[in-house]
DNA sequence: GCCATATTCAACCAAACGGTTGACGATGGG
DNA sequence: CCCATCGTCAACCGTTTGGTTGAATATGGC
């Protein structure tokens, strides 16, 4: 698969592609209204003033990054976000944390209490 | 430089820069090296297998992006890593990490409480 | 003062990026 | 069947990126 560099490491790091894909503040801003619900492609490139073809690339990146899925169902194209990607890459950016400023701590507590929480949560529309 | 878009919005986000600054092997190892150590940029640069001038273009970008400082004593410049910059993308990631369909308001109330509060607030050398 | 060291600057290059437009293949509805 | 809709493909364009090289600019040692 991945070739691999002078050093035996390979050439292109997935988190390249994660990075790289957010690193555009439209493709931050797709991945935030995914976080809401999954949608098809004529309706994440509605709020854009950009083609839809454009749009459309930059799910291809979302999508090669890991960040997001894509699923044909008729003729309509659902993206649905896929945090793992993104844990991954949190992940490497942690080993640099010395974080005085953010508790994780409570950041945890915070999590624990939304999801437990308000309205046992997930009401989809698939 | 910083105009705004159309919608009110900053056209370049500083989380540009710093995803930017990410997406690239090289200066994501640099930035591994400077977790050890502060360096000079020809000590920075010995490991790679390219130029001096790369690698100082490198910093310059990690710089820009407010990733890493440089100070200049003598005729040898130090590189010092800068987390700060860093946890705001790690706070802006964690968004997506573990949230489900989780209450944003509630998580926005989060990260201002914790930006603003424990520090007496965000001080960003820039 | 002279020379070596440390770092950047400037010009150049190929490749990738982010966008456009227009044509094209699927698919579903009347 | 016809046609509108959904989405991608292909070609093109200007800008940015990541690298090179060679010259230039400090700075420090002897």
């Amino acid at each position: 698969m991945g070739g691999a560099g002078p050093n035996g490491l390979p050439m292109t790091d997935p988190l390249d592609h994660v990075f790289a894909a957010l690193a555009d503040r439209t493709r931050r801003e797709i991945l935030t209204m995914l976080l809401e619900d999954d949608m098809a492609v004529t309706d994440v490139a509605e709020p854009f003033e950009m083609s839809l073809a454009a749009i459309s690339k930059h799910l291809g990146i979302l999508t090669r990054a890991g960040l997001i899925s894509q699923e044909k169902r008729g003729r309509v194209k659902w993206c649905k976000l896929e945090p793992d990607a993104l844990r991954d890459a949190s992940i490497w950016m942690q080993s640099f944390g010395q974080f005085e400023a953010v508790n994780l701590d409570a950041f945890e507590r915070f999590l624990e209490a939304e999801i437990d929480g308000p309205s046992g949560g997930s009401d989809r529309a698939d």
